[in-house]
DNA sequence: TTCCGCCTTTACGCTCCCCTTACGCCGATC
DNA sequence: GATCGGCGTAAGGGGAGCGTAAAGGCGGAA
């Protein structure tokens, strides 16, 4: 059992459903998130990055195929399709959109459940186990969602370790201004390269022995960022 | 379109499922491979490792979950339930199991080959790290945005990167002088031949044994420029 | 309510990268 | 031998992009 419980995020305008999903996936042992609308959902997405996504296509203030496009637009984890409508040409679509699986309304709960271990399965072992990033004197956690250096916690914001997180998961490829900016920011702040600047700049102060010649988080001017893990 | 179709091997007891889906997946731009029994389809998966699998549950042989299970010991690739039987255990039972996803017969061709576009989907990208390109002591690996010169980082600019990434991807083609400006300049400078000049002759100062006689990256006087790879 | 922390935004100095110009070399052509 | 086009090298000016500091706003906690 992981320290930390895998978070779903759960985009229905039904509160019957939530109140129904929510306590489901908690006694499942995993942790609900929550969201009431397509925007409020995207939001969700780009904010927590959950482990998965339950996404409910009849949403009132856009629809569900939109948000499905937004979202696979910065977001790579599962997501699982809920919807009352059974066309085929709806699920066809949905499926190549992007989508992991596409469950039909009513559905038994069991069911739901099954096919989101399938798709957490799938994420996993595509992803690997895992462990703690070593960089120099500095470790992340990402399990633990903690940080630390010669061992003792160092307090980041969230931002900084969403940002952090990125970059250290890629082990040293490049991350583009836009890929960070999406994944953390979200689309909308695609362009908003100055966040950035700031926020590397705080975790140089925070993580790097020299903050004025970083080891750690190099700047690919022009490009973007790169973390070098030991 | 790759060389070679993926293969998808069908394992069903009925012969109209086989002349109903052979052709259909053949339609699809896959190579539908048979057999008509569990003892067969392990076999065949053993034998021709597929690139995915489409397992009806209903086999006179043998039971179709220890089909799934057996499966599974040995092969990794996507496996995709058909069953007449809707009970939800089933389907939980098949999913924990190993499998990917469970379509429930009658069934739409368009469905499922939009389920097994996911499950081929989500194996792709698992895999595939596109390999560095070596020339001499210098390693270029695209994908980590990297240069190396006997083991060691290679500043270089982004213009230079983008110059000497779209030769080393040409893989000995010459690209003349207009391919390589309209690509990295733009259409615009397309008649630029002096910026060429300077940015290669900089990649040579940092990348060449000799610069002066330059053996990975060659002049065709009046043409362009060509790379050579080991 | 007040306080505090975090995020956003603006301002400014600085580095270094890109573009440009100049010049010398070489081979082909007249 | 003179001329000319294509190529390579060197160097400088301008500017885009980067890092840093700091102030304002917002929401949550005390």
């Amino acid at each position: 059992m992981s320290a930390v419980r895998q978070r779903i995020l759960i985009i229905d305008d039904e509160p019957q459903i939530h109140r129904f999903l929510g306590p489901a996936l908690d006694a499942a042992g995993y942790e609900p998130l929550r969201a009431d609308s397509g925007q409020e959902g995207l939001r969700g997405i780009a904010l927590w990055s959950p482990d998965a996504v339950v996404l409910d296509l009849g949403l009132p203030d856009m629809d569900g195929k939109a948000v499905l496009e937004k979202a696979r637009a910065f977001y790579e984890g599962p997501i699982v399709i809920l919807s009352a409508r059974d066309r085929e040409a709806e699920k066809i679509q949905a499926l190549d959109l992007g989508a992991n699986d596409y469950v039909e309304k009513p559905f038994g709960v069991g069911e739901l459940l099954a096919r989101l271990r399938v798709a957490l399965r799938q994420r996993g072992q595509a992803q690997g186990p895992l462990a703690p990033i070593r960089a120099g004197a500095v470790e992340i956690d990402l399990e633990k969602h903690l940080v630390t250096r010669d061992g003792a916690v160092v307090k980041v914001s969230p931002r900084e370790y969403e940002v952090l997180a990125r970059l250290a998961q890629a082990r040293g490829k490049v991350l583009t201004h836009k890929d960070l900016l999406t994944a953390v920011w979200g689309p909308a702040h695609a362009q908003d390269t100055q966040y950035l600047r700031v926020f590397v700049g705080q975790l140089r102060q925070k993580l790097e022995a020299d903050p004025s010649t970083p080891t750690m988080i190099l700047t690919e001017p022009g490009i973007g960022y790169r973390f070098i893990a030991d």
